[in-house]
Formats: C-alpha cells, sequence, structure tokens
DNA sequence: GTAGTTGCAAACTTTTTGCTACCCA
DNA sequence: TGGGTAGCAAAAAGTTTGCAACTAC
C-alpha cells in the first residue's frame, strides 16, 4: 500500500513548532490553546489530526499506553509487557525487572525514584509466524 | 488523613476473580461483559469503581500512562521519561537508551522486539525538596 | 445501625469523524 | 487542477458521578 501523500500546511507548521518550542510534554489541549494564539482560527480537530500525522511521520511521540483504554492486569507486582504491534496483544515477560536502572535514573535526575515501568514493542509469536509466511 | 474503610462484595469478589483468570490484560469492558455472566445485573460503573478500588489496594495493576489523555513530545528520538507522583509533571531523563533490554526480552519472550519503552516514577527535584521540609 | 456500595442513567472528557469549502504541491 | 486539509459541529468511546435503595460488617 502506497504511503499516502503530506502536505505542510501553517496549521501543522504551527502545532510542530509549539510542540518543539517546549519540554513541557503538553496534551493535544494545551497544543491547541498555545496555536490558537497565533491561528485564532484554528480548531481542535485540526490539532488532532496534525498530532497523529505527525506521530505516523516520525516528528513526534506520542506518550500512551497505545489506545484510549485501559487494561488490567490482575499481577501487582512489576513485571514487563510486550505488545504486539501487528495484532495489539499484551503479553506478560518472564524476565526479572532490572533494579539498576532505577538507579541509574536517580543519578541522571537528581532526585528519588521509586520504580519504573517498561513496555517492549515487538510481535507476538503468532503474528511472528504468520509474517514469515509472507 | 485515614485510609477509607473498603468491603468486599460479591461484586469486587467476582470482578478480582475474572481478572485472575486470564492473562490477557483485558479491559474494563471485557471484564464488565464476562463478570455479567456470573452476576447479570451487574452494571459497568460498578467495574470502573472496583477496578479502581483494587487498584488502590495494590491488588491489581492498571496498564495506562497514568492519565486519561495522551501526552505529546516534540523529540521523536527514544528516550526515558520520569513522572512526577506528586505533581504528574513529565520531565525528559538524559541517559542512554539501554538497547540491551531489546535483546533480554527476545530471549525472553521468543520472537522479535523493536524497542522499548521505559517510564519512571519518583519524584521531581522541585517535590522532593518540599517533602524535605515536611 | 451505618457508612460504604450498588445499579442506573446522565454527565464528562478526550478523541474521532462527516461534510463542505479551501489551498498546497 | 486535484486531492489532501481546514474548520465546524456532531458523534464516539471510555470513564466518572449523583442519587436512592441496599448490604456488609
Amino acid at each position: 500500500m502506497a504511503k499516502k501523500q503530506r502536505r505542510m500546511t501553517k496549521q501543522k507548521r504551527v502545532i510542530l513548532d509549539v510542540l518543539r518550542s517546549t519540554t513541557s510534554h503538553p496534551t493535544a489541549d494545551w497544543i491547541y490553546n498555545e496555536a490558537k494564539k497565533i491561528l485564532p482560527n484554528l480548531s481542535l480537530g485540526t490539532v488532532y489530526r496534525n498530532l497523529n500525522n505527525l506521530k505516523e511521520e516520525g516528528k513526534i511521540l506520542e506518550l500512551s499506553y497505545g489506545s484510549t483504554y485501559s487494561r488490567f492486569d490482575g499481577n501487582p507486582e512489576n513485571h514487563y509487557h510486550c505488545v504486539c504491534v501487528e495484532c495489539g496483544k499484551v503479553a506478560d515477560l518472564d524476565m526479572p525487572v532490572v533494579e539498576e536502572l532505577d538507579k541509574k535514573a536517580q543519578e541522571a535526575q537528581g532526585s528519588s525514584i521509586f520504580y519504573h515501568r517498561l513496555e517492549f514493542y515487538g510481535l507476538c509469536p503468532h503474528c511472528e509466524e504468520k509474517e514469515m509466511k509472507n
């Protein structure tokens, strides 16, 4: 499937500029309000559309778990997960929690770190098998 | 502030059982539908309330980024974040991406891992300072 | 007995989408 | 000029909440 063509509009330009001009990891709504100062007619739908485009183009990151709803885990122990980029399935990983990561992060940040959450993205065995056949 | 007292109702019991009987990291809606097979009068609001209770009691995990909305980052390079558990602020961490983690995860899972996302939870310098004074 | 919990429905929040006019390449 | 994009508003999807009846302790 051919990649959809993308245009650089002034809205998109402003949204990207706003996002790059801050280190605060803003929400879509915050970006909307900032960008509106420059383009008063901007609409929120346009912000969302452009954020999605920019994300697909690899120009920005979205910091979310990937879906709009929460998933729950009956195991309250900290453990790692792998999300399949093909089918979206979430699997537990049988691998020990790397405690040293907290220590390293604490040095990097200079204040207390209590724990971390780590998610891997890849293919689940089932989807990998399917890929092999193509 | 005293901890609110919690009761074990049959709804809560069933919700927890359903969640513990699967490894599929279900959504609230899936849990609702499963639990409804046992308690036909169950309502979705009750499921959400109990999931939140169970989470606060530390009996289950919620796999989400912590808020109901997405945050965006103008830096598309993979890098780590620290979320302040006091004020919710998200900061970039100046620490190299640990590539070996992908390798370890790949061994644990037995199929391809492409990348990972790592978030630390702790106190930002500002909130840590405030804590010191108490 | 009483304070926490339920079921129900309405409200809320964030995000997506349908449509027409518009404008970038 | 043609097809992706903007603005607007309505809809969707997930989650929360107010309330009266109920129930666990």
